[in-house]
DNA sequence: TGTACATCAGTGAACGCGCGTTCACTGATGTAC
DNA sequence: TGTACATCAGTGAACGCGCGTTCACTGATGTAC
């Protein structure tokens, strides 16, 4: 369209110019970002190179400019929801320092970003159990990192400072299970109105507050 | 092999006669047998149908006499499991009556039956958030009547008599979700041997008790 | 600035493969008489 | 008990399809001079 000579004419330049880099950076996405969209009924292992290459806009071969498998394409879409949930606890944690405070904040926060980012949670939520492969082991890992480091947060309390390791695990752990049994009701939530999510909420803050409330009557063994 | 008169050989006998509709019935049982093997280490989803007929020893087209397709065994594969569970929770029910006493007899109950029908209970761990389909919306339904059932179990507890029906059903969800992440860690446990599963018994125990131990200190809001 | 060459994201044809499903069939089991 | 016919679980050939992967290619972008 352009002409030829060394001027660019107006569709040239509203049409910002792009290097070769920046592009195939721009597919690169676009291939994950086609990879979750049709995750949303299906299984990461119920996903064709072909039909993610198609939703990007590519032809199937050119996948193989970006990533070396399907494999590899998973282990990125963890890295990328990862990141999410990364930025969710990080909110979470530059709240408040009381018990109940603390939990309404963290459970506010989880809602929002669920609800933000659907796709990166429902990936991780649905793929953490669903067979073996290098996607399940590095969600897997991290959301152990993930533990570990709610741990570290727990003994941190008062009332928790007495506490064995073992046993902030095992709290550390019950407390994410909740929350991702509270991030898979949020992302079956029928219907999809801010009742329905109230209902979710406050069961996810009772359910927390029961755990703590436990903590002073707690005796090792 | 037998002779052609009225008399019955030695190995006409030990080969007990089977009527045509035992031997369907034992093709159907080699075909969800063939299955849960294959469930090993991949998701439902995942399994072919020639596959699975390969597995029991059936030509592929042979399927069709039993299921009407892949999903109609995922479903007489949830009503299996299914029994295998109910099993378990009778065995459960009929045990003690004082708390720690149960929480321990629980989690041994829980224990054994993991151990011996490993199958059935990764099937249903694994398959309960893997997507949409027949198999997923069936242990969904399953699930939640088991979570109804256990919240009127606890309702005849003397300390939980004035708990609301919603704190029940919060306090039940919190039950079953730690109990169901017990399982997937006895299925993932390694190394295979008594002490590991010693370890997970004891953090199962704990994470009930930090539940159970909340209990006296509760108010509804 | 202009030219000649290198890079490389994306193309399109082709491959062999396992898939679900159809169809007409076989032959052992079951039943009626 | 013997015979003739019905039932039906399992067979095997065949189909069209989408799959992952290979390969030689194109043509725009980038770079060296």
């Amino acid at each position: 369209m352009g002409d030829s000579g060394g001027t660019r004419t107006l569709s040239d330049v509203t049409v910002e110019p792009v290097s070769r880099q920046e592009r195939k950076q721009r597919t690169r996405q676009a291939l994950l970002d086609a990879a979750l969209e049709l995750l949303a009924d299906r299984g990461f292992a119920n996903l064709s190179l072909r039909e993610v290459a198609k939703g990007a806009g590519i032809v199937p071969t050119a996948f193989y400019r970006h990533f070396a498998s399907m494999d590899e394409l998973g282990v990125a879409l963890v890295e990328e929801s990862m990141r999410t949930l990364r930025g969710m606890i990080r909110a979470a944690r530059s709240d408040s320092k009381a018990y109940t405070h603390l939990i309404r904040a963290s459970v506010r926060t989880l809602h929002e970003h669920v609800r933000a980012h659907e796709d990166h949670f429902r990936f991780l939520t649905r793929e953490r159990y669903s067979g073996t492969g290098p996607v399940q082991r590095a969600i897997g890992a991290e959301l152990k990192l993930f533990s570990t480091d709610l741990a570290i947060d727990l003994a941190r309390f008062e009332q928790l400072r007495e506490w064995s390791t073992e046993d902030l695990r095992m709290m550390a752990d019950l407390i994410v299970n909740a929350m991702l049994s509270t991030v898979l009701e949020l992302l079956d939530a029928r219907p999809r109105d801010a009742e329905t999510d109230e209902t979710l909420i406050r069961t996810a803050e009772k359910r927390l507050r029961l755990i703590f409330v436990g903590v002073p009557a707690w005796r090792s063994k």
